[in-house]
DNA sequence: AAAGTATATTACTAATAAATCATATACTTT
DNA sequence: AAAGTATATGATTTATTAGTAATATACTTT
């Protein structure tokens, strides 16, 4: 995999709204799948999925206390992207509205 | 289409090695179709596929002048989301190698 | 107006991704 | 050791995506 893949699989780790929802959900800090799941509102298997491969991307940590596995952001940059995403996706939107209203 | 999904949306746009490329391109200013697809070696409806996808996602700016059309970044946040997360994918390539190297 | 050029779009194929349900694994408690 | 709980994984389905080749559209030049 060359480092353009690399990003690329990053970005795509965080580049979909049920991930996005978890990555909220990690802004306070770790939390168990048996947390994450119900919150987001999908299956256990799911959100574990999910999980696995933001994990296998390097974007999240993982530790492991007895039956529970608790996940949490690795890198504050991903909280970067998500926000510099969000101005993005406002100002877009706002175009639209504008256009829309005139 | 909740915020979410919109911010999952221009995520999107970035998060394939094909964009990045024609990111990285236009990094330097506006480029017709005809110049980037030589340049990242597709054929030129896949990239203008490509164009099409990240120009309504909002991240690219549009403009005619006669038979061609030229493309620029219409957001610096785009540079800055590609930076950060080249150094993710650096840190955690960079984990992997001494994993390996122990 | 005809030919040429740049771009977008359609039709298609192959690959990838997201979701569900069922099952396996790993640890804990009784 | 048996039952219970938390998580991961396999099998499957459906949807989405990236790519190619062919065609349509729009503009320019002759």
């Amino acid at each position: 995999m060359n480092s353009l893949e690399y990003s690329a699989e990053v970005l795509k780790a965080i580049a979909q709204p049920t991930r996005l929802r978890i990555i909220e959900l990690l802004r306070d800090g770790e939390h168990c799948v048996c947390e994450i799941f119900p919150a987001i509102g999908h299956e256990q298997s799911n959100t574990s999925r999910h999980l696995q491969m933001m994990l296998k991307s390097g974007i999240l940590n993982q530790r492991k206390d007895g039956l529970k596995i608790y996940y949490s952001l690795r890198h504050p940059e991903v909280l970067e992207m998500v926000r510099l995403a969000g101005l993005i996706a406002a100002h877009e939107a706002e175009q639209r509205a504008a256009l829309f209203a005139r």
